[in-house]
DNA sequence: CAATTTACTGCACTCGATGCCAGAATGAAA
DNA sequence: TTTCATTCTGGCATCGAGTGCAGTAAATTG
């Protein structure tokens, strides 16, 4: 069970996962862009978050990379940080989500990229353009992002705890594929669209994060042409 | 006493994983065939094991059914079995590892199956052959299998854990494919086919264990042949 | 200043996991 | 029988992740 909910009733009334901070919009101390306020100059109303969870998670990965992810306790990151370890778990539900930048958003935009596709562009077509063009980072956020995809892949705890973020990149992709194929997202075909699709985005990772083999969107790109054409090169490819 | 080597200067020190219990041979109290053993009746040494892990295995599955995962504590189990709770993990690395049968055998019947292919058969034919046959299941066996791949796809301890184990999959998968393609097993290629062929057994999982829907062996098949066409249906040429 | 709102944080506790080590149960050698 | 080597057992202590609770600190508004 448990997979995709097809249904659009959002019961669930939890606050599901954290995404931004204690509350939810970053106050102001990462961002230095407060003037969208309403007319008035009315800051937040509480206490000022003391960090943010950008931050935090910069800060993560740099202890991370210097000492290891096993060695490195939440005790180490909050006191890195400034803040108590307790505070830390406001921030991340758990220590391995530190790594996990904010995948959330990105699933998002993934979703809206599949939805808002024609209805006549093949379904494959429309999930490599799609992930294409969620994976585009400019030069600055790559090297961050080598870093964290490397972590992921190598420490297990972190590919365990992968695997909980990968599902819900399926569900989106199963309930896109759903729509297509006019089945529900759970079903057989629609549940092997996104498992293939969650792979091949995978293996473009994986590769790229290992090898410093070429362009990230390049590997994604090839290895979705490989799904298409059943897993056999094909003659004339590009 | 099979190959007992004791010399060679055993670099790899690890015990590996837990295969079967404390030592390595399961001394009798589970599978009651020693008469492999020499000419002479030779018991084990030392202390014979009070348990085993697939009794181990079976009673945890069952507190799980009725208490649920994450209720159930290993002490739970521990003192279920009438053993400590610190002897859990001898015969287990972890708590989740619980759920996972004697999955490791399966992973070397799978590597074997591949490597014995005749070299001219399609790899796509060749994988899914060998899928759908460590898949093959008694009556018997198939209902704790799919109270197995249940928890495993619903709790998510066990999603996270089961990573881990998929990714061990996916190695000898890419390592076969590399072998039929001529790359490295980390090669975007090889990968890609792995780690598309894992979605496929996934989604049959999936699929079987949630809707009672027909046999897992044919699911399987259908996966892979979905994958084979490139994800489109392929009963009717388009 | 008081009230309100929001964030921080220490404390206590549960549970998974691990190292250490004494002890128990067995077969074999002396 | 005694002794020894072997192998499994399991209590104890310890660490780290994660959580509920309760109290505190800092900001805005009136």
């Amino acid at each position: 069970m448990g997979h995709v909910e097809a249904d659009a009733d959002e019961t669930k009334t939890g606050d599901q996962t954290k995404t931004d901070g204690p509350t939810r919009r970053t106050p102001s101390a990462d961002t230095p862009d407060q003037d969208v306020a309403d007319t008035e100059s009315s800051g937040p109303r509480g206490r000022p978050a003391s960090t943010s969870r950008h931050e935090l998670s910069r800060l993560a990965l740099d202890l991370f990379a210097r000492q290891g992810y096993d060695e490195t306790t939440v005790d180490d990151i909050a006191s890195a940080a400034g803040i108590g370890r307790r505070t830390f778990f406001r921030y991340f539900d758990a220590k391995p989500d530190a790594v996990w930048g904010e995948f959330d958003d990105e699933l998002v935009r993934l979703a809206d990229r599949l939805a808002e596709a024609p209805e006549d562009e093949p379904m494959l077509d429309v999930l490599r353009r799609a992930v294409m063009a969620t994976n585009r980072f400019g030069a600055g956020e790559l090297d961050e992002l080598r870093q964290r995809m490397s972590l992921i892949g190598s420490v297990p705890d972190l590919v365990a705890h992968s695997a909980v973020r990968y599902e819900a990149w399926c569900d989106v992709v199963a309930t896109f594929a759903a729509g297509r194929l006019g089945c529900a997202p759970g079903d057989l075909e629609a549940q092997t669209v996104a498992r293939a699709a969650l792979g091949a985005a995978m293996a473009a990772f994986s590769s790229w994060a290992s090898t410093g083999g070429g362009d990230l969107v390049d590997q994604v790109d090839r290895a979705f042409r490989l799904l298409a054409t059943g897993l056999v090169e094909s003659p004339s490819p590009r």
